[in-house]
DNA sequence: GAGCATAGGTGTACGTCGTACACTTGTCAA
DNA sequence: TTGACAAGTGTACGACGTACACCTATGCTC
């Protein structure tokens, strides 16, 4: 009897916790996720998540590797230039939908699914006849260019072509005196007009880079 | 004789307290920084800094622009390309010495220092003949990368040639069993070998998304 | 089935954080 | 000299991460 009416309660896992962990940080953000909040979501006590993970941290970067197993890799024999273009693509998609991610991509401790992406990403550029030093530089371009795209669109409050025109507006009205800053306006009072799309904006940048990283393809 | 004894001990001001927190935040970084240190740091109980600023959120807002105050800004009449790559060049290092600030550069309180930066980076463009829409590309994609590049430098531990070793080092451990990551393995073993410097690779792919905007100048 | 080791979950407690609120003290204008 | 306002203080509260000792359910061995 004294466990007749106890609801099972499915135990807990290493996996569970970080499933429910990325769910509520997704609802939460990064600032309103805490260890004793994913507990009471997991109907548990703060204490007992300590069991499948050592620490916040380290709950953290296994979140992380969640976020790169959401993002394509490019696959052996696809066309370099398409492959790369699609992962950073999802790439930018992956961050966009878990943000708090952002800043925490490349810890100190990377995951299965981190070691499985940089290294099919690396290779492509390897197979595609890019040297060694080359591959290098094209790596770091793309990857800092997808970080520092995901970053600003979420700090800018991008979300929609509307949004960002209230987004600007939003810094107009900081701006106080309009004659100090002529093109700041310029741009808080013709981007609203323009429809701006940051999944077009992500892939005119991308798009520059790789015509780029072409012409040097197979240079040494 | 109640006071005769006691240091005069400068009185605090918004200017000191943002000077203090900046230089506290770069010994510690952000983790280890707290209201409560930097009262300690500034010899004030830690409510007195209250009283200059509104909270913790908007001190760091205040640090954050004396960062924008720290990067050369483009000037007026000055060539368009080495205007923007000296800006960009300056940004790096100014992230470089302040790494706490680098997901909170565009927040949504944007200082004095960062609008003035930002007009004249845009005036730079606009004035170069970039069209609108070209000129917020331009932006974009710029922008993006420095971000980006100041995060992966920042979390992959890149610091002297040999350290980029280090990392790398110290992500093969990780790694286990080196058959399933071959390229990983390349990148181990061989970047320590090439004396990788961050400042270079920074400017790498700045000059190659330079080298693009070049051909875009004056175009639709 | 009985017994028991071990993994999973609990309860309490500590130190740290940001900051509200009520107060004292210092400074300067009249 | 005074008295108002700004600057600095002290105490207190609720939230956080997590150490540690404790219970309890699960599943293996006989």
């Amino acid at each position: 009897m004294t466990q007749r009416t106890k609801t099972p309660r499915t135990r807990l896992s290493r996996a569970r916790v970080l499933q429910a962990a990325v769910e509520l940080a997704d609802e939460t953000g990064l600032d309103g996720f805490s260890m004793r909040g994913l507990a009471q979501e997991l109907g548990v006590v703060p204490m007992a998540l300590y069991k499948h993970v050592a620490n916040k941290e380290e709950l953290l970067d296994g979140m992380v590797d969640i976020v790169f197993a959401e993002m394509d890799s490019p696959s052996a024999g696809e066309d370099w230039r398409s492959a790369l273009r699609g992962r950073a693509i999802s790439a930018r998609e992956a961050l966009k939908r878990h943000s708090w991610a952002i800043g925490r991509m490349e810890s100190r401790h990377p995951g299965p699914a981190n070691l499985r992406h940089h290294n099919a990403t690396m290779g492509c550029l390897r197979e595609a006849g890019f040297s060694f030093e080359m591959a290098i530089h094209a790596y770091s371009v793309q990857d800092a260019y997808i970080y520092g795209f995901a970053l600003q669109e979420r700090d800018l409050g991008f979300e929609t072509p509307q949004s960002a025109g209230e987004a600007a507006q939003r810094r107009a009205e900081t701006v106080g005196t309009p004659d100090d800053y002529p093109y700041l306006v310029e741009v808080v009072t013709r981007l609203p007009e323009t429809g701006y799309d940051p999944a077009l904006e992500f892939a005119w940048g991308l798009d520059l880079i790789l015509d780029g990283l072409e012409q040097l393809r197979g240079k040494a």
